[in-house]
RNA sequence: GCCCCCGUCGUCUAGCGGCCUAGGACGUCGCCCUCUCACGGCGGUAACGCCGGUUCAAAUCCGGUCGGGGGUACCA
């Protein structure tokens, strides 16, 4: 076995400037622009500009442009089981010059299952490839994976468009709006993806495996090893044992040939990121009833879509190598014109150290918009999980960050999904907001309530514009508004007081209080917010000698029915003087 | 087991060898404002996982270690 022999020096993967060391940190971006920057000034702008988008070849070193003459080749690692006498194949997964020119524009995909309710994480992914896409002027895919015909729902479908819609991340082409490399709905493609399979079974890039699940686990535990996965087996099927197979009844699937040697790729979230291929067995590319699968369609589909860069979630970082082989024959086969740009994000978890699952509350993106959440506060807080637009800044529109947004500043490490932190992102995106938008944005919440009628009747909105302006500035969420209006729009005759705010403050003190309001305000001359202060600090702090806040308790629950309220003078003008005072004799029993 | 990723306040982050007795935000605690609530203002709390190495100088570079996470499918 060659294993032994000393590899060649510069093999596959690394730079030219060996004087420069691989360093990996976890600031792996800041040491990867540190490197360009002392390689060459000139380029360190460009790459932080322009390039870090269109980064080199993904298995070259950024400073790219290195020959791959000294490629390690047909390294047997003595995985596999190929016998000594077999030939060996030396020539798939050789890099290759690729037409990856600075000046092609990039784009990027959303690329969800319509499997479920869409996740905060798929959001947060979402919307790091738009703030990409959109910093550098390039063009946004959206296309469906529902390749999974058992999970896949019209539901979850809908949700995400929805989802995406009320977001404002907006696509170029794809589901629902078309384009040039359509179908984008998976389910619908494939003739494509029966075609692409085709050419590589003819090629030898794959191969046809005959295995069950059972046989390879049976050889692994016979063979005392501890590899996991496929062990290659059909890999060199003569036609006897081929014929053998198909004798017993046996239909293939078809696995993916894992080149030998190495595979890096500059990682534009973490830099260099190599994966030795005798870790990463043949892979399966569809299944024995010929229905391809996420290993063959994802990639195809990136390819034939033409995208530049791939953004997505950690998870996916270990089948990257796979994916970078396929492509790669997919490039050879002609199929795909270019390897694209891979970079992962990283999680979003939820509590304790888990990944952020469906199962958590947190996890429905949906939810936060019918919680109130105003998709401006949403996006805000998830763009901060892993990013960050400056050091002592944290509120910004989605225009602020696409201007500001560079992948390679994103931050490798999981963040855990912080429900106050994102309140309060939100609160601070609703205080950027004038009044008349946040009524407009609470009216369907203000509807749903009963708060206000539906449609709205003159009298309604006319009230509602007086009165928003007390509510908009301390609501921090859209649902906030109707709680606190409620007293103002309901009829008499339905109007209640929260129990437990009548039993304390209510009593017989406090209806004390609400009788001498009520003397003092049944004769006022003009009905204003400051007549009716006047008239009841007079009356209750200067009369009665109480303190400000043991005077208005009892007051405020007596016309607002509740402790909390908007400001009770102004809310009583907007009441209107009957209506108050009705409210004071109500209220002493 | 093997492979890969990640490691700065409780949480999200800033940090690009000296601007760091480590900055901001959320949370939390205290105070102020105040008719309730919310807003707003002021102040406090609290972190470079550990051990080596390089260097005049390390949160920052290198190595190791420990810890966390993910993958290891005819799921995606």
């Amino acid at each position: 076995m060659d294993r032994d022999r000393p590899r060649p020096a510069g093999v596959h993967r690394r730079s030219p400037g060996a004087d420069l060391p691989q360093r990996r940190s976890r600031a792996g971006r800041l040491d990867r622009r540190h490197d360009l920057r002392r390689a060459d000034p000139r380029r360190a702008h460009l790459l932080r500009d322009d390039v870090a988008a269109r980064r080199p070849h993904p298995h070259r070193h950024p400073r790219g442009c290195r020959s791959h003459a000294g490629r390690r080749r047909g390294r047997d690692l003595g995985r596999r089981h190929r016998r000594p006498d077999q030939p060996r194949r030396t020539a798939i997964h050789q890099p290759r010059k690729l037409s990856t020119s600075m000046s092609s524009p990039v784009r990027v995909r959303f690329c969800p299952s319509p499997t479920g309710s869409p996740h905060v994480g798929l959001v947060r992914t979402a919307l790091f490839n738009w703030a990409f896409a959109r910093h550098h002027g390039g063009q946004i895919v959206f296309r469906m994976e529902d390749t999974d015909r058992e999970r896949s729902t019209q539901e979850s479908y809908d949700a995400i468009v929805e989802l995406w819609r009320w977001l404002g991340l907006d696509w170029d082409e794809g589901i629902e709006v078309g384009g040039p490399h359509g179908p984008y709905k998976q389910s619908e493609r494939g003739d494509i993806y029966r075609d692409v399979l085709a050419r590589l079974r003819e090629s030898s890039y794959s191969y046809d495996c005959f295995c069950t699940n059972d046989e390879v686990t049976a050889r692994r535990q016979a063979s005392g090893s501890k590899m996991q996965g496929y062990d290659g087996f059909c890999r060199d099927l003569s036609d006897e044992q081929r014929a053998a197979f198909e004798a017993e009844g046996r239909s293939p699937i078809v696995r993916f040939r894992m080149p030998d040697g190495s595979i890096t790729w500059n990682d534009a979230v973490r830099g260099d990121i190599t994966f030795e291929t005798e870790n990463v067995p043949d892979f399966a590319l569809s299944r024995a009833n010929g229905d391809p699968l996420y290993t063959l369609v994802n990639p195809v589909d990136d390819a034939l879509m033409e995208i530049t860069h791939v953004l997505r979630g950690e998870d996916l970082l270990s089948s990257t190598p796979r994916q970078l082989a396929l492509l790669e024959a997919l490039v050879a086969l002609g199929v795909a014109k270019e390897v694209p740009v891979y970079g992962h994000l990283p999680y979003v978890m939820g509590q304790g150290n888990k990944k952020l699952s469906k199962r958590d509350p947190e996890a429905h993106a949906l939810a936060y918009r019918e919680q109130g959440f105003l998709p401006e506060g949403l996006l805000n807080y998830l763009a901060l999980l892993g990013w960050a637009i400056a050091a002592d800044r944290d509120i910004f529109s989605m225009q602020e960050m696409l201007e500001a947004f560079d992948i390679a500043d994103v931050n490798p490490n999981p963040a855990r999904f912080d429900l106050k932190k994102a309140e309060a992102i939100n609160a601070s995106q609703m205080r950027l907001l004038t009044v008349e938008d946040i009524t407009h944005r609470a009216l369907p919440f203000l509807k749903e309530a009963g708060v206000v009628s539906d449609p709205v009747s003159d009298a309604d909105a006319q009230l509602l514009e007086l009165a928003m302006p007390l509510v908009a500035e301390r609501i921090n969420k859209l649902t906030e508004a109707a709680p606190m209006l409620g007293f103002l729009f309901v009829d008499e005759a339905d109007f209640v007081r929260d129990p437990d705010d009548v039993a304390k403050l209510l009593d017989d003190t406090g209806r004390g209080v609400v009788q001498a309001s009520y003397d003092a305000l049944s004769g006022l001359h003009t009905w204003s917010t400051a007549a009716i202060e006047e008239a009841l600090r007079v009356a209750l702090i200067e009369g009665m000698e109480l303190k400000p806040r043991m005077a208005f308790g009892p007051v405020r629950v007596a016309v607002t029915g509740k402790r909390i309220s908007p400001p009770l003078f102004e809310s009583m003008e907007l009441l209107g003087r009957e209506r108050s005072l009705a409210r004071l004799q109500s209220a002493l029993g």
